[in-house]
RNA sequence: GCGCCAGUAGCUCAGUGGAUUAGAGCACCAGACUUCGGAUCUGGGGGUCGGGGGUUCAAAUCCUCCCUGGCGCGCCA
């Protein structure tokens, strides 16, 4: 790829110009390569000499000159290489190489833009992870686009990934005893028996929804049981209906797990408690009041945590670190979580119980994506399942479709705040730009059907000469395919993939500008055979985006 | 009070040290096709990058103080 080799050739003439003495000798920087904004600016670009000269002392232009005189291009990749402006160093990738560039998508297919730097490592990605208190809502979905698109992309660059979903079944939980109280009091109301919802319980109506089919179901058995054996089996109704829903929920928006972990395994196997005695081993933990607390404050948190409550039960953070605990030990190399904004506070603690319990904390990353906002109108509706007001992820894909929803939730990156208007989602279902990527994809199966129609046939692509591509808006396009790896790669390193959203809608406009300007099928055969090419390549790169947004590439709209 | 996130064009957002004019989409205005899909393309207007100070050859980007908004701060999950 372009940038690895102009990255190593500008590294190599630094050091050469320092052994023979044209530059004096300094640590070497970094060698920075940007695309510039202004594409008169080159294909590349690179501030080198200007770092080398601040550190150096020298005039950047002469900097500039001594580098671009040690440099040792390979052949063929660029047009020009020119010092410009206070000392950047421009590079033109040549059209020669962008022709080879051609036939190498079209040669490797799907596996075009594919690296090596996860070597086959193992990679558990959590995500979602929804309470089982009632269905995916819409932040979740946020989630589920989110780690279902990193996990491709991790794929794509080597890793072998994961996908888990963490139920918290656990029995002691205060959450899942509160829901069967709470499911209690519907299943009794519906029955005409007096009955309150808790204070502190569900207040949304799907628990009414869902008494209604308990007794739809299963009639009035539970009314004669003692309440304990009443809400133990409301409780076991509850969580399987419940994760069964959350199962189908995510399925409707295309997302799927490797596993949906049970945390009530943990207790059952008694993982907790030796996770604490681990703790309590490695003098980490001290008793206070009562309780176990972990010296989290010893691993940078600014506070410690109970581990043990005063009545003996485990606390959610002791569940946690052998949860994370569990997945190391099932042999992943790395581990990344990715939570909802109302766990920012759980962070450090997690991270400090992690450390204490004995792994490297670099292996283990948590990532925090910001709330969805939803607006009906300018109203903004709260979407806290306590306060009852849930808007469920299964509504949005009713209302916008899943693919839709998915790229919007990729639009921007995961730490600011997504304000997404229902009523504009839905009136304006054709403006999203989910519609603009799509009809590129569409627009390309089109002309190859046509040519299909027309007899030209792919044979002849593969054998087309490639050296009648040279206009604009070809070596436009043809540069455009050339980023795809580089973008695969830098949006799954830094956690962004969002990035690949802007990506799909870069590469639509410029097959777009492509299109207007360029036409494909003509009565030159030589031609169309070589646009074809070019035709073809783009839509192996336009599906390997959309697949790793999770976003479906039809051939007609 | 403390912590995290955000504040960039009318709206929704990219852009985390680089290039006289800070980008995109939407919206608005003006244009483009007798041939492969007009769900397209071209052009235009529109911004004291929340505010002050600092570091740097170079700051939307780094540091610092302040303002505004969201979320979190439990022996709940």
């Amino acid at each position: 790829m372009p940038r690895e080799l102009l990255i190593q050739a500008l590294s190599d003439a630094l050091s050469q110009a320092q052994s023979a003495g044209d530059l004096p000798e300094s640590p070497s920087p970094e060698v920075d390569l940007q695309t510039p904004r202004d594409p008169r600016h080159g294909d590349f670009s690179t501030s080198l000499a200007m770092v080398v000269a601040s550190e150096t002392g020298r005039p950047p232009r002469e900097v500039a000159d001594t580098l671009v005189r040690h440099l040792d291009l390979p052949e063929g990749l660029a047009e020009s290489v020119n010092i410009a402006g206070p000392g950047f160093i421009n590079f033109v990738l040549s059209p020669t190489w962008l022709r080879r560039l051609v036939r190498r998508v079209l040669e490797e297919g799907e596996d075009y833009g594919r690296s090596d730097t996860g070597r086959g490592q193992r990679l558990l990605l959590e995500f979602v992870s929804a309470n089982p208190t009632g269905p995916i809502a819409v932040v979740q979905g946020r989630a589920g686009a989110l780690g279902d698109a990193l996990a491709r992309l991790f794929e794509r660059t080597g890793w072998i990934v994961s996908r888990e979903y963490c139920v918290n079944d656990a029995l002691n939980s205060t959450r899942v005893q509160r829901f069967a109280e709470t499911l209690e009091a519907r299943y009794l109301q519906q029955l005409g028996r007096q009955a309150a919802v808790p204070e502190d319980g569900y207040q949304g109506d799907y628990v009414i929804d869902m008494a209604e089919q308990l007794v739809a179901a299963e009639g009035d058995k539970y009314l004669g049981m003692a309440r304990d054996e009443r809400l133990a089996a409301l409780t076991e109704y509850s969580l399987q209906k419940i994760v069964a829903d959350q199962q189908r929920d995510m399925a409707d928006f295309g997302v799927t797990f490797d596993t949906w972990f049970m945390e009530s395994t943990l207790y059952d196997d008694d993982e907790v408690s030796q996770a604490v005695e681990t703790l309590n081993a490695a003098g980490h933990t001290y008793e206070a009041d009562g309780a176990l607390w972990l010296k989290a404050t010893a691993f940078g948190d600014e506070q410690d945590h109970v581990l043990i409550r005063k009545d003996g039960r485990p606390t959610y953070l002791a569940g946690d670190i052998a949860y994370h605990k569990n997945k190391f030990d099932r042999g992943f190399d790395r581990l990344i979580d990715i939570w909802g904004p109302d766990h920012q506070g759980h962070v450090r603690r997690t991270r400090a119980g992690v450390q204490a319990i004995g792994y490297d904390p670099s292996r283990f990353e948590i990532l925090i994506h910001q709330i969805v906002r939803l607006f009906r109108g300018s109203e903004m509706v709260r979407m806290s399942k306590r306060a009852g007001d849930i808007v469920p992820l299964s509504g949005l894909i009713e209302d916008v479709g899943a693919d839709a929803a998915r790229f919007f939730f990729l639009m921007q990156s995961m730490e600011s705040h997504l304000d997404f208007d229902l009523e504009l989602a839905k009136k304006r279902a054709a403006d999203n730009p989910v519609y603009y990527v799509q009809y590129a994809h569409a627009r390309i199966c089109s002309i190859l059907r046509e040519a299909a129609d027309r007899g030209v046939s792919l044979p002849n692509i593969s054998d087309a000469d490639l050296d009648r591509l040279g206009e604009p808006d070809e070596l436009a396009l043809m540069r455009k395919l050339a980023d795809l790896p580089h973008e695969v790669s830098e949006a799954a390193q830094r956690y962004e993939p969002h990035r690949m959203t802007r990506y799909a809608r870069e590469l639509a406009a410029t097959f777009h500008g492509f299109y207007t300007n360029c036409r494909v099928l003509s009565d030159d055969t030589e031609l169309t055979a070589a646009r074809l090419a070019l035709v073809q390549a783009a839509l192996t790169v336009l599906r390997i985006v959309l697949t790793i947004i999770g976003v479906s590439a039809p051939e007609k709209m």
